[in-house]
DNA sequence: CGTCATCTTGGAACCGGTTCCATTTTACCA
DNA sequence: TGGTAAAATGGAACCGGTTCCAAGATGACG
């Protein structure tokens, strides 16, 4: 073999002479038409095998009028539950004929070009929208553009869309806190506004109090705290739930990385979990099976599997409906909640 | 505007003929080719304007016979160090006219696989690989098929390549241990034998074990432990270390995430950091800045974006060198290492 | 004012597939 | 064995750009 050669691009047609056929009937073979004698057939696999032939992936497209691509848009590589999503994806693509093309947000901004720009310049023939709620003037310009969208974690009335219900895990959450028998349950969470209007934390928060009220437990507005979506705010705001005069037996933390964030603080002040406090957190990424956290599962991994394939799906029967999947939330009970020390302790 | 009507395709032919031009002037103005003189030119930009002509990629990508796409390989979603890196070729390839197609490798079977596949189906320009290393034939097969290949924090002879010097990093860590007056040093690091053969645990060890022989310490095998790459391996390993008759004074850790897991051990048996342990890490992950953990810095995210600005490069100029840059590591010395509390305690 | 170099321009050929229609071949049946 | 429907096949037209060459327009200069 020579050094620098260039490689020699075989053809559709060095086959169609080679085999002693027309082009036409080498593309149905390459597509399985049935419109093909099985001896023509076999030749011309032959010939294909012999001369090592690969159709053209551009051309592919090209004629076929298709990207062969599919864009995933997240916030990526800030929460871990975005990766496991993608994960998800990823899987479901790599067993397709599609590519896989990430368009990662790192601000409102940019956010608003990517909508646009994927409407605009026809390089994907579907789109996943992982936890960004688009405007309707985004929707709609995919809509006249022809593009397909399916949202994941998020919201829009002419999308179809694969979530899970927030509040219900919320209420779930407080639910299991208060059958252990705690009382005085404070919220760790996200801040009303986010940069990219998140709202699966509101939701949690929604479904707690819900649960809350059917109890008849009154709202304490110092057990709510909030603050940036990482750990070490989680924690800090911790060590002020924690210093109050009358500090909660029990935390439910808006997603597994705040409760971490939680657990850290209370080992900084040498509060055991889940004896002097039960920490719940929400999600199910990997680390928390580890930590023997005690959290609502969410299927992450699922949500982007199942979100490309209804993607795939709407992308070949053009259906006007727009179908929405909700996925099941489990309350997984590992070693961080348990029973208060004692019924309702009057002070520290 | 109707429902459901398909975007109507304005091609290079409606814009020539509506502006009264050939298909070729149209394409020069495209091009930004200055063999068109500004009238024409500006009446060509009017006319695309007035159409809203968007050039078809598909069109472009056949007849340059480009595929407009850029590969990256990699473990994502194990480790947060590559999830960094990526973000470092996302920044690149979104300013650029290139797609990023994105290959998740979660088994040795499966990165087999994608070599191979990314050399025959002519489906990206230029392949980014991250911290896998391919063997002769996959590098064979990409030159042969005429891809340009860059590697990320791995090695090939024949491959141009974005490093840092593991073995360095690894001598800077101990080498600032050291200076702090310690001399009983642990290691918690990677098995020697790892399922993608990741070499830099052992290079940074061998760093480590240089410094120590330079300044006549003796290697304690006991001070060697080697798991899982994961913070609950690292933090098993690190109740081990703690427990023998003799524990280390400080601990380097091979990656932050392993470091993670040794201060969580301390702190699981009310050890302080850094008063009676000190830590180090490598990396300098995000998180890493939060918790005020000493560590080697390396430069994740540029590794990224110098790697694609590298494989971009390579691809328009074919140049038989295979450059390899190096990046710097920097010690970064935050609060987890300090003296060690007593010259040489005797017991615990 | 003719000549020639330079600048612009039009458009055919091409990239490498798919698709559809016309034609040929085969198969079946009276 | 002739006739006809069904099956198999060839290949032109097409997808929508880029590129290159020939040709026309412009302008400088002797």
């Amino acid at each position: 073999m020579f050094n620098g050669e260039h490689p020699v691009p075989v053809t559709i047609y060095d086959v169609a002479k080679q085999a002693n056929v027309g082009v036409g009937t080498v593309s149905r073979v390459l597509n399985n038409s049935p419109r093909v004698s099985p001896e023509t057939r076999q030749h011309v696999l032959d010939v294909i095998d012999t001369l090592n032939f690969r159709p053209s992936p551009l051309a592919q497209r090209l004629s076929r009028r298709k990207t062969l691509s599919i864009g995933v848009i997240a916030v990526f590589f800030t929460r871990p539950s975005v990766v496991e999503r993608l994960r998800g994806v990823e899987a479901v693509i790599a067993a397709s004929e599609y590519d896989l093309i990430v368009y990662n947000i790192e601000t409102p901004a940019k956010r608003d070009d990517i909508f646009c720009a994927t409407a605009a310049n026809r390089r994907v023939d579907g789109l996943l929208v992982i936890s960004l709620t688009p405007a309707d003037a985004d929707v709609e310009r995919w809509r006249s553009a022809g593009v397909p969208v399916v949202l994941v974690d998020t919201h829009h009335p002419a999308l179809p869309r694969i979530v899970v219900n927030d509040v219900l895990g919320g209420y779930q959450a407080a639910q299991h806190l208060l059958e252990l028998g705690h009382r005085q349950i404070a919220f760790v969470g996200d801040p009303i506004h986010t940069a990219f209007n998140f709202t699966s934390s509101q939701d949690r928060l929604a479904g707690m109090r819900q649960a809350l009220t059917e109890h008849g437990i009154a709202w304490r507005p110092e057990y709510h705290q909030t603050g940036e979506h990482d750990q070490q705010a989680a924690r800090a705001l911790t060590h002020q739930l924690l210093a109050l005069d009358d500090p909660p037996t029990a935390i439910f933390a808006a997603s597994d990385t705040q409760a971490l964030g939680v657990m850290e603080a209370a080992r900084d002040l040498g509060i055991r979990v889940p004896e002097d406090l039960s920490v719940i957190g929400f999600d199910d990424i990997e680390i928390a099976s580890y930590l023997n956290l005690t959290t609502i599962h969410q299927p992450l991994f699922e949500s982007g599997y199942r979100g490309i394939n209804l993607l795939l799906q709407s992308m070949d029967v053009i259906d006007s409906e727009t179908p929405r999947e909700e996925l099941a939330l489990d309350l997984v009970v590992r070693s961080s909640t348990a029973p208060p020390a004692h019924a309702s302790p009057a002070l520290v």
